[in-house]
DNA sequence: TAATAATTTGAGAATAATTCTCAATTTGGA
DNA sequence: TCCAAATTGAGAATTATTCTCAAATTATTA
């Protein structure tokens, strides 16, 4: 099963490229795609192609708020994976967790616990410094 | 608004707290507790009961595999807040992460990305002792 | 470039988990 | 026992997601 590139997969990547720290609802995505260029792909093909990007690992996935419904975030690089990241529940921004600490932290919950952390599918949620920040100053 | 007690209220959550280490969904627990009493909540009101149980944080929320079911569980009792927990992917199981490992690990990502982790929306999701011998046989 | 076979798309139907509705029941206090 | 407020339950409504399949697109080969 050979796989066709398409102008709807390019301008799908893109877009989740060009807005890195963004998690998209897949209506947001289809909407915005459709600003942008005439055969943006429809909702359905977005659907597909966006669980396809996230069996591949191209893509994360959220729960958003208590809704039952999917968010989607493009992954970082390769590097991403050996590292855990931070999601601020206040502005949805990701941060990275310093590679070292990542380490340290799973081979000390390796060593305590005998658990093997799935980095990719671990997210530590909380409040970045920002959003303590704006908190504060209610 | 008063709250009143009913008898539905009382099976769900001595049938949850019976049931620490699994997680349900709602059509289990409507389930297993039809086969207990006469007067077992039908599934709406166990929809809304644990929607309330984990407003409260009674009750932890998961995501199930990749499906947009939800799976609920009783959460841990009130030191359960102050440390972290790990999730194998493969049975379900929830381990308690210790506590001096838990709150270094916390301190350490303040120091580190001045981030304030939320201990009760966060799961660290991977492979536990068992099913990695499991794993490993196969 | 034309013919082709395989893949992908899209509009709408189908699915299914969850929420909503509201009349009937239950609860706890007076 | 009576009553007002809270809760329940059956089924309808909602809605995010998946499925379907004919039409369009893609890459390849002649």
């Amino acid at each position: 099963m050979a796989t066709y590139n398409t102008h709807q997969k390019e301008l799908l990547i893109n877009f989740l490229k060009s807005n890195p720290d963004t998690p998209f609802s897949i209506d947001e995505v289809a909407m915005r795609l459709c600003e942008l260029s005439a055969d943006a792909p429809g909702k359905s093909t977005v659907y597909r192609l966006m669980s396809a990007l996230v069996e591949k690992g191209t893509v994360k996935r959220f729960v958003k708020g208590n809704s039952r419904q999917f968010l989607y975030q493009i992954a970082g690089g390769e590097e991403c994976h050996h590292h855990l990241h931070l999601k601020c529940t206040e502005c949805g921004k990701l941060l990275h967790m310093k590679h070292e600490l990542s380490e340290q932290l799973l081979s000390d919950i390796l060593g305590e616990n005998d658990f093997t952390v799935k980095v990719d599918s671990t997210t530590l949620f909380g409040c970045c410094k920002d959003c303590k920040i704006k908190g504060d100053a209610v």
